[in-house]
DNA sequence: CTAGGGTTAG
């Protein structure tokens, strides 16, 4: 019997071990378990076996005992079948038996592997209620691993499991939840986790504050952020580093907020934090998007001073100036990347063919595609709408579209930017027959039109003078969605005040609230400009002032 | 062992 198990010839194994039963007391739990023991030996263990040799010690009303539970165990493990290891701890715990640590901990390794989480924590709290302690990088690796999947109330259920226990109250443990909560946009929860900690007497460290002074910048609440960034300074024993002030460059940077960027980067300077490339990067990229080009060199050639190399976010931080028109010096910076010895990525690729696409230079693109490929580097999605792009504006639309039907997309289909590309192109031309194949086409492969593909739609309506339908569109999306970007409220704004009708456009600028929309300052002066322009004086100083004051209050907290 | 960066469409 044990000799057919070990070959793992389990049906004939358990023939034999039916025949046992003529002798009195047999098969007891001592053989069933051996000859578990011999099957697992065997080079072509299965969990199919392991099911019949269960199934059979249940039919003949065999008990297991804690040997029984073990062995099963171990060939669970043998065959990977964690889920299965699971519930066979789960029924050894109903029999009384105390599974090992070594047992519970081989288990919690094992889904955090294979990230099943929910059976992580069900493992977790399984050992915590022997007592037992998962190891610290292990503990560390499961709350991190919940944030990074968005599931922080877990990662919080985790972190006060253990807290309670009075295990794991460094750090580590906590910074990747308060992170994750800043960049879920969970200000509130953030704070309320930041004195819940206080109140049991947690130390932070930088990277904490760090998360608080990200939290804030990251909703424009930069008087706090400096706040916090003082209490830093201070006492606390957290002095900032180059990351929290980067954080909190970046946070002026995304709000416009590009001299006071600048002065940050001065005062890091005096400070002896020295800005490294990554600071350099950000700030780069701000004034790209502005066309300060002036800045740009001044902080270009600071950077080399320093010893500072370019990588390939720099490159990529040069994208702006090619929107803005700075073709030619786009170009020379880029090409000074190009032609340095620095590991070049599909982004940079992408930047620099977009560059040649503004530069009118088609014929180059084919064969920049090919060095890229060349050189280990794959297009993607990106780099096929770039070059769409490029063929929307230099050639026929046709030929894009043969373009768009024929080139092998990375992602194995075009997405709804190259679908938009083409679109977009046809609606501002107020070309109706593409349009409409644009749009079969995006039945007949089963994608939806999106808010960019809804807006563009409206532009064409109001390009070829169809008003109603151009609201009718607007409407559609408030009713039945997707919810209006503020780029469609500008849209439909553009149009109002084209079609001299700006007390409307201001009724539903005062409106937007109730659908859930938001303008920006580009709203207000889409319609400061059409007040001026029907010279409604009224209107104008009523804008002014809500300019002025700021176009949407920051919501405190 | 936790923290800061980029490219496509409206």
């Amino acid at each position: 019997m044990q000799t057919l198990a070990q070959k793992g010839d389990v049906y004939n194994s358990l023939h034999f071990f039916d025949m046992l039963r003529i002798m009195p007391g047999k098969p007891s739990i001592y053989d069933y378990n051996a000859m578990l023991n011999c099957y697992l030996k065997s080079s072509n263990v299965c969990l199919n076996g392991m099911n019949l040799l269960q199934l059979e010690m249940r039919r003949v009303g065999l008990c297991p005992n804690v040997l029984t539970f073990s062995t099963l165990l171990k060939g669970l493990s043998i065959v990977g079948e964690a889920r299965v290891g699971l519930g066979v701890v789960l029924e050894m715990c109903d029999y009384g038996f105390v599974p090992s640590f070594s047992c519970l901990a081989s288990l919690f390794r094992r889904f955090l592997d294979k990230v099943e989480l929910g059976d992580a924590i069900s493992v977790l709290e399984l050992m915590l209620g022997f007592g037992y302690v998962p190891t610290e990088p292990k503990a560390i690796l499961l709350i991190s691993s919940l944030c990074s999947r968005g599931m922080i109330q877990d990662a919080c259920f985790v972190f006060f499991k253990l807290l309670g226990k009075g295990y794991f109250q460094r750090p580590y443990f906590y910074n990747p939840i308060l992170w994750s909560l800043c960049k879920s946009d969970q200000i509130g929860g953030l704070l309320a986790f930041f004195c819940c900690l206080e109140k049991k007497g947690l130390v932070y460290n930088t990277c904490s504050y760090t998360a608080l002074v990200y939290g804030l910048s990251k909703k424009g609440l930069f008087r706090e952020a400096y706040g916090c960034l003082k209490i830093m300074e201070g006492d606390s024993g957290c002095y900032p580093n180059v990351k929290t002030y980067t954080t909190i460059i970046k946070g002026l940077c995304e709000y416009g907020r590009i001299k006071e960027a600048l002065g940050l980067l001065g005062k890091m300077e005096k400070t002896g934090c020295d800005p490294d490339i990554v600071t350099y990067n950000i700030v780069i990229r701000a004034l790209s998007n502005e066309n300060m080009l002036n800045e740009i060199y001044e902080l270009y050639e600071s950077l080399h001073q320093k010893g500072l190399v370019p990588d390939r976010y720099t490159a990529t931080a040069f994208s702006g100036l090619l929107k803005r028109g700075s073709l030619g010096i786009a170009r020379t910076l880029l090409q000074d990347i190009f032609l340095s010895d620095i590991d070049l990525d599909v982004a940079v690729y992408n930047v620099y063919l977009c560059s040649l696409c503004h530069a009118r230079e088609p014929q180059e693109l084919s064969s920049l595609v090919r060095s890229m490929i060349k050189n280990g580097i794959e297009p993607n999605n990106i780099t096929f709408n770039t070059i769409l792009k490029g063929f929307c504006e230099e050639k026929t639309l046709d030929e894009a579209l043969e373009f768009f039907e024929h080139v092998d997309w990375p992602g194995k289909r075009p997405d709804s930017v190259s679908f938009n590309t083409i679109l977009s192109a046809a609606c501002k031309m107020g070309d109706s027959r593409m349009v409409q194949k644009v749009v079969d086409l995006m039945d007949g492969e089963g994608v939806k039109l999106n808010v960019v593909g809804l807006t563009c739609l409206m532009q064409y309506f109001c390009n070829v003078g169809k008003f109603d339908d151009c609201l009718k569109v607007f409407e559609h999306m408030i009713i039945y969605g997707p919810l209006p970007s503020v780029v469609t409220v500008n849209t439909l704004m553009v149009y109002l005040c084209k079609n001299h009708e700006v007390e409307t456009a201001y009724w539903v600028l005062r409106n937007l609230k109730r659908y859930g929309l938001l303008p920006d300052s580009r709203t207000y002066n889409i319609l400061l400009r059409g007040a001026k322009s029907e010279r409604k004086f009224l209107l104008v100083a009523e804008l002014q002032r809500k300019l002025r004051m700021g176009v949407n209050q920051t919501a405190s907290f």
